[in-house]
RNA sequence: CGGGGUGUGGCUCAGCCUGGUAGAGCGCUUGGUUCGGGACCAAGAAGUCGCAGGUUCAAAUCCUGUCACCCCGACCA
């Protein structure tokens, strides 16, 4: 039976089947605001998830959490130029606390109640955190600060996505201040790494660790970095980004202290954030036509158990045999925890109960029935692979660890063959537009093409307007290899390294 | 902000051209037969047709205005 639980399929179009998975697995919807989703209970389990092992590792790399400020007076923003040019056209204004009844009964703003300074909704907190980090800062004993802080952020975009870009989205953002650039450098490369191995041995998605180019910086960088994965239609995805900002902010807001000579210093600052995004990222990576994939590390529940039984009679039994199966797997050691274990013995139809759980991406599922338990076993099914097979109950329970360790693996490395497969070397223009120029274009929503190349290039108008033209992005310059020197693809200006092109999301 | 489109039960949509007072599928509720991979039959509940005007004996349908949302472009984690 060809029949998927996604129409259409990712071959068919990937951006609808996106939409779909996340509808068929109860990730998240649309609200009511525009631009802004819910996040759904089964997505927000992934979430927190992904919030509780990557603030384990900030706070093994010796950050601490705290909370600063929703909004932003709207001068901080202005104290440094490039991040106003970078975030101006995309804030939140808040101009008034009160609203009256207007002429037509309908409440407006009240004139009266206008701010003297209006205030924005944070895009990115550096300048609120740098002129609160003024304040702590005199001396390089107060040195480093090493903060993170989980919050909500609103970026005024024209076209959002569920989970890939929406108006509000959820991060973490670090920000730390160093009396030494080397310090504040290390800083930068170390929650890259940190990103980066969470991305690869928590998420299953392997990603390349580069340094950003001049044009993609982030606002008021002086070097930005980013981990960037691909997708099953070749996109790039960028994942997360780790930036080197130099005394540029700490000159705008004036984070000064005194060094062991007695001179006063800027500090050296960073900042460094992963989003929501990876949810689409995750989702995106591993799912297919069935629906969502999960990677069992991050997966709310690890294995689903369900009970079936015909007459009421059956019932009692087997609701206690699933009980204590239940507990016994629970007891068993995975990941960063036990096995989270699910029974499901909803009054619904059996079939239509596994698909719903098929459709939710939990990496087992297990049957259990009358003749599984006479045999003493459960019938076993892989959400990655598809196998099914009886397993008897005491190799289960002492192999279950190891299944879903499999499974991690299995996904990680079907992740990776794919975009191994789909990054290649181009050093003309004509391969160049070949790779990325759609083959069929009356269909171009149906389009699967391209991947990564890797490019010399020299930056410059004309590369910018190819790129533009084609919708093509650099990516990064990936920090790994040593990266022999050569020619720009289009120009034939020397160019030290290869970067990674690519149509991103 | 430009160009295109759509607003009709919870969801997806038909009906509009050629006005006559609202339909289908899915979902939901109830009952029965089923039940180891998305069941079937029957009976029900549920809509002031986005909003405001206008034309008309009569408007989901025609006209004007307005609002919202979607798609394409510029922006972007």
């Amino acid at each position: 039976m060809a029949k998927t639980a996604i129409t259409p399929t990712r071959h068919d179009d990937y951006p609808e089947w996106y939409q779909q998975v996340i509808k068929a697995a109860d990730l998240a919807e649309n609200s009511d605001v525009r631009g802004c989703m819910v996040i759904k209970p089964w997505g927000w389990a992934i979430w927190e998830n992904m919030q509780r092992v990557l603030d384990g590792m900030f706070k093994a790399t010796g950050h601490e959490n705290a909370y600063f400020p929703l909004f932003i007076p709207l001068s901080f923003l202005q104290k440094e130029a490039d991040h106003v040019e970078g975030f101006a056209k995309e804030c939140a204004v808040v101009t008034h606390h009160r609203l009256k009844p207007g002429p037509d009964g309908k409440l407006v703003p009240d004139p009266a109640s206008q701010l003297e300074e209006p205030l924005i909704v944070r895009p990115t907190s550096e300048t609120i955190i740098g002129s609160t980090y003024a304040r702590w800062v005199e001396s390089y004993r107060d040195l480093p600060i090493l903060i993170n802080q989980w919050a909500n952020v609103v970026r005024w975009e024209m076209r959002t996505r569920l989970f890939l870009r929406t108006t509000e989205f959820l991060w973490q953002e670090g920000h730390t201040a160093h009396a030494t650039a080397e310090e504040a450098q290390e800083e930068t490369m170390r929650m890259l790494g940190v990103y980066a191995d969470f991305a690869e041995n928590w998420m299953a998605m392997p990603v390349i660790q580069g340094e950003k180019t001049a044009g993609e910086r982030f606002p008021g960088a002086v070097s930005t970095f980013a981990i960037e994965a691909m997708m099953q239609d070749r996109k790039a995805l960028q994942a997360g980004t780790s930036h080197f900002l130099g005394q540029n902010f700490s000159k705008a807001q004036k984070i000064k202290f005194q060094d062991q000579n007695g001179t006063e210093q800027f500090a050296w600052t960073t900042s460094w954030g992963v989003s929501t995004r990876l949810v689409g990222g995750l989702i995106m990576t591993h799912s297919d036509d069935d629906g969502l994939v999960l990677p069992p590390r991050l997966a709310p529940k690890h294995i689903v158990l369900l009970p079936i039984y015909r007459s009421d009679d059956e019932k009692p039994q087997v609701l206690a045999y699933v009980a204590s199966l239940k507990k016994e797997l629970e007891s068993q050691d995975f990941a960063d925890g036990k096995v989270r274990v699910l029974i499901d013995d909803r009054d619904i139809r059996g079939g239509e109960k596994n698909w719903y759980h098929v459709k939710r991406g939990v990496p087992l599922r297990a049957e259990i029935g009358p003749k599984d338990i006479a045999k003493n076993g459960v019938f076993l099914a892989r959400r990655d692979t598809g196998e099914k097979a009886g397993v008897e109950r005491g190799e289960l329970v002492a192999t279950i660890g190891q299944r879903l360790t499999d499974i991690q693996n299995g996904l990680f490395q079907r992740a990776l063959k794919l975009r191994e497969e789909n990054t290649r070397e181009i050093n003309t223009e004509g391969e160049f537009l070949e790779y990325f120029t759609p083959k069929n274009k009356n269909e171009d929503k149906a389009e699967i093409h391209g991947g990564f190349a890797l490019c010399h290039f020299a930056e410059g108008p004309q590369l910018d307007e190819l790129l533009k033209k084609h919708k093509v992005t650099i990516r990064c310059i990936p920090l790994a290899g040593a990266g022999e020197g050569g020619q720009c693809f289009l120009t034939g200006q020397p160019s030290a390294k290869r970067a990674v092109f690519a149509k991103a999301y």
